[in-house]
DNA sequence: GAGTGGTCTAGACCACGGT
DNA sequence: CCGTGGTCTAGACCACTCC
């Protein structure tokens, strides 16, 4: 008999309710017991669950199943861990297109070194990217890559995945990105390229990516209407 | 002598450049022996620095500090742990003050329900706060608290901090918050309350706040004028 | 005081990276 | 191959909750 996983077990057992009714997770010493195996293994599938926002830990008292964990798990698809676009809500995209609006190889100045975070001095290309989903310009990618980390792109590598490059053909690990979300006045570009219809205001999502020697490969603004994105995040206590 | 924190001490390492040359914090096993403590210690220290956003570790080779640690830091000022209104950026607020544009006490019905998760029939304080800094309306608060967990609530609790009453006076514990932010069209009662001037959108922050008994108290939307807060995430590839 | 999760130690083996 | 971090086991003690 093969061992199953524990995370797996428990997660399938609160989502179809089995510990709802006394809202509690068996006691580690139990578990422990149950699939035969270490305090270790135990504590870290709870911490996984810990994660996912499905139960919390109190000590002295146990573990505590959260309520609403089906519906409020809805809330927390989480936004995916691969390119920004996935930012959006996937739901049946019917009909996904990648406009290039501008492909530049440029030098890094006092300007945008401020802002990117890039060395002056530094190779970059700064690529803009229109993001249209069932004939709507959803959003505006505006990528910064450094040239000496992510070389020889190309219009068509950008028209498609850029980190599917990165990750195949350069072979890098993308280690870490770094997110912080605004919401701006919409400019003169956004205007320009993105379907806002009556708004006046985008979000802006800027991502910083590095890679797994710690360099930071990547700035990036998404620039998204409203409507069309959701940003989750669980905070313990 | 004391034993010091491992996770404090390479905190301070870190943010004062001393691993930026080599990019790579010591050996697990240099650290066990540095601080004299066990591999558990130095792990979990390093897991809090990898929570952090400062390094990153990489099976076969090492423990990488990430480029600009410091000024992606400043990205980080986490949105606060308490309450609602520290979504905003909270440098130097000179003067704020918490309006109620309505409190009442209501039962929920099918439409409330589910939107809140509260089960139909519930007990439950709806509050509307006007959040005030330096004669701005910056966000407009839409509470709804289950009455059975919080009871006894009036105008003037809400004037204040509901989260200081919940934990001073009720000794509730609060255990998690999951929270999902959306760009919508700013609404009839957002243009009556915010200082929206000629922004059309609002940022909804929605929260849902859950006990130590793992029950859901709190259902919260708070509508925010755009430039005015920020939201941060770490992902880990 | 009994029972719970949180911290810590000591040790073993595995999987991956770089030489 | 060696050195690295990742996983796992077994056991001890501490801190908190609840009766």
């Amino acid at each position: 008999m093969s061992k199953i996983n524990v995370y797996d077990e428990l997660q399938k057992r609160i989502l179809s309710g089995d510990y709802n009714i006394k809202m509690r997770l068996p006691t580690e010493e139990m578990l422990i017991k149950e699939f035969d195996t270490s305090r270790y293994s135990v504590r870290k599938a709870i911490k996984q669950l810990v994660d996912d926002g499905l139960v919390y830990s109190v000590k002295g008292k146990g573990v505590v199943v959260l309520e609403n964990t089906l519906q409020s798990q809805k809330l927390n698809l989480n936004l995916g861990k691969i390119d920004n676009l996935q930012a959006l809500n996937a739901n049946q995209i019917l009909n996904r297109k990648t406009t290039i609006a501008s492909f530049k190889l440029i030098i890094v100045n006092e300007k945008i070194s401020k802002k990117t975070l890039f060395p002056i001095g530094t190779p970059i290309y700064l690529i803009r990217r229109i993001r249209n989903v069932n004939n709507e310009n959803l959003a505006l990618d505006i990528n910064y890559f450094n040239a000496q980390l992510i070389p020889d792109l190309t219009k068509e590598i950008a028209a498609g995945s850029i980190y599917q490059y990165i990750k195949d053909n350069l072979q890098m690990k993308i280690a870490v990105v770094k997110r912080q979300l605004r919401i701006e006045p919409a400019n003169e570009s956004d205007y320009k390229y993105l379907s806002l219809k009556d708004s006046n205001c985008v979000g802006n999502m800027i991502s910083l990516a590095f890679n797994d020697d710690g360099k930071q490969f990547e700035y990036t603004e998404s620039h998204f209407i409203p409507d069309n994105f959701v940003f989750n995040q669980i905070i313990q206590f």
